[in-house]
DNA sequence: TTGTATGCGTTATCAT
DNA sequence: ATGATAACGCATACAA
């Protein structure tokens, strides 16, 4: 007992601490960790008896903080997004805090809205926080300039999407995607594949441009680099991406959307002008979120589980360590066909 | 200098410590702790260089946790919905990390799908890891009866949505809002109202209801108890509900729906049956999600901010505390109208 | 102007 | 079978 207690915090600790269970148990406070942490193997039913009533009648938690910074793990891992409100962000964080969960996890959440610097300083944010791993989703910006020097300490890192960092990624072949979209617009008659793209810096966009390019060459659709058009990932951007397009008299009679929001926005600017969905412009999206197929008319997209993503990245996080096992999972994508693309739909019934 | 360091965890910090920068600046722990927070009236300048300049070489970076556990504040707050999935909750998300993130704070997420059970378990796990403040968004179950003899110790709570704990809220008029919807309905020309509510333990859904009720009264329309269909916020419990009534030959002119994806699920049993919106059935939802605008026939529905929602308890919740201010934010809403309730097109201009 | 000592709440080591 | 004690990393009261 010390004789002048120099506390500069409040006094009653307003929530139970293992050394007032210990008093009210009679024992001391190594005794109480022991049987609240399971190492009972030599310790007497009815001591155990006393320390567990005894954490019950104050309702004794114990305080993560301080198991934290002994035990060297909090867990608590963070993940990345450039938007929540994005649904594609928002599927991968239901994945993400599923799994996360269940292992009795908690995650922290941070956007970036695409800002280096922001992602940056969420990432700091993070770390300080001492994070057991981390979770990027979006693929990187600027080949991951602003992280490379980072020092992760011991916090695991898995990425989803594109990145340029050395740590394990869940990822689709994006440019297998788009040259998927870029083919199915070739067989429903396209010549001229309007391509809306996100920034050049963006991975995704880069890595979906590649596929773009290639698919053009390969289905001998026309190239013409007036046709890619850069932008956002929203709806917005593209809406006045293409009605630009239009009035400056580009002409193209398909469109490949690197998002489907962009998708969308071109549907719109589409409604508006004198060209009709599918017959004169077909449009295809990419990522299929939930209201792909609410839209008028229904967008085709490709497909992947966003959640599945998450999922999997959470649980690439938490399983144990294993070298052996391979540095990068490969989701599956598919062509979910819609009426943005079909141009057949007087010959069939419904 | 302790002769047998009783080491338990890795050795080697592989982020520096403060004692790290202190050894290498050559002077005390307590020197650099001053430093760094700017403790630095009586420090000389050189002496300030040379930690700072220690600390910027080792690349140190303070461990929150030790902070934490320290000052009894961890920079942190929770944040508890039903479902990020669901576009209303990603909105207030967006909201409460927005200020979060300005503020120097992390969020820590929960998803909760509304089972009390899960919603404890989230609120634990948040207390142990003594966040600072709490938001729970989406409205209260069962009375909160799972939550009432929670011990909260210094967390602040804040809530978004009726609930029924002793904490300040933010809050839209519920009942006045589904009112509005009502009377809306009743002015085109509706008599009998399906209405698509949540579940009758959701305090939300009870809120709802009692405008419904009222402005029924009011507006002088059918009253019948089998208009009431209680079921999920969710587009597949509202196409099922609509079409089983449909099915058993209910009748009706207007439906008024908890939720935009409830609605959003009527217009699709709508559309799959001989009824047009809104000429015979109109359609007004609450909520106005993005979607809502999208979707054919776009859909009226009762619209206030969820993202302002989000902003205004965090702002709430990190604002020091005043015992003065205000324990309830009451946020306006409004009619949004859109073709879903138009019953006079032919007459208006495209 | 700077350093020593103490405690935040917990777990692990060593001793009894 | 149990307890005293060090240590996790930091910030503060107090001494010097």
């Amino acid at each position: 007992m010390v004789a002048n207690p120099r506390r500069t915090t409040p006094s009653v600790p307003l929530v139970g601490t293992a050394k007032a269970v210990a008093e009210r148990a009679g024992v001391s406070v190594t005794t109480v960790s022991r049987v609240l942490n399971g190492h009972v193997d030599v310790i007497p039913q009815h001591t155990q008896d006393r320390v567990l009533e005894a954490a019950r009648a104050l309702g004794y938690r114990p305080n993560s903080l301080a198991v934290a910074l002994r035990k060297g793990v909090t867990q608590t891992i963070g993940l990345v997004v450039p938007d929540i409100g994005d649904a594609y962000f928002h599927q991968v964080a239901r994945g993400v805090e599923d799994v996360a969960q269940s292992a009795g996890y908690g995650v922290i959440l941070t956007n970036t809205d695409r800002i280096p610097e922001r992602e940056r300083s969420c990432v700091n944010m993070l770390l300080d926080k001492r994070v057991d791993g981390l979770i990027f989703a979006g693929g990187g910006i600027d080949n991951d300039r602003h992280l490379v020097e980072q020092a992760w300490g011991t916090t695991r890192v898995v990425t989803i999407g594109p990145h340029s960092l050395p740590f394990p990624s869940v990822l689709v072949d994006d440019s297998a995607a788009i040259a998927t979209a870029v083919h199915h617009l070739a067989e429903v008659g396209c010549r001229r594949l309007l391509c809306l793209a996100g920034q050049p810096n963006w991975l995704v966009s880069q890595r979906r441009l590649d596929g773009y390019r290639r698919a053009v060459l390969e289905a001998g659709l026309e190239e013409d680099d007036e046709l890619i058009l850069y932008g956002e990932f929203s709806r917005g951007s593209a809406e006045t991406r293409v009605r630009d397009a239009l009035t400056r008299g580009l002409v193209f009679d398909g469109i490949v959307a690197f998002n489907d929001y962009c998708a969308i926005g071109a549907l719109q600017a589409l409604a508006a002008s004198e060209l009709t969905v599918p017959d004169d412009v077909a449009v295809v999206g990419c990522d299929d979120i939930a209201v792909s197929e609410l839209v008028q008319p229904a967008l085709t997209s490709i497909s992947f589980s966003q959640y599945e993503l998450g999922r999997a990245a959470a649980e690439f996080l938490l399983a144990p360590p294993t070298d052996a096992a391979e540095n990068v999972v490969m989701y599956p994508h598919r062509l979910t066909l819609r009426e943005s693309t079909d141009r057949h739909r007087a010959t069939r019934q419904k």
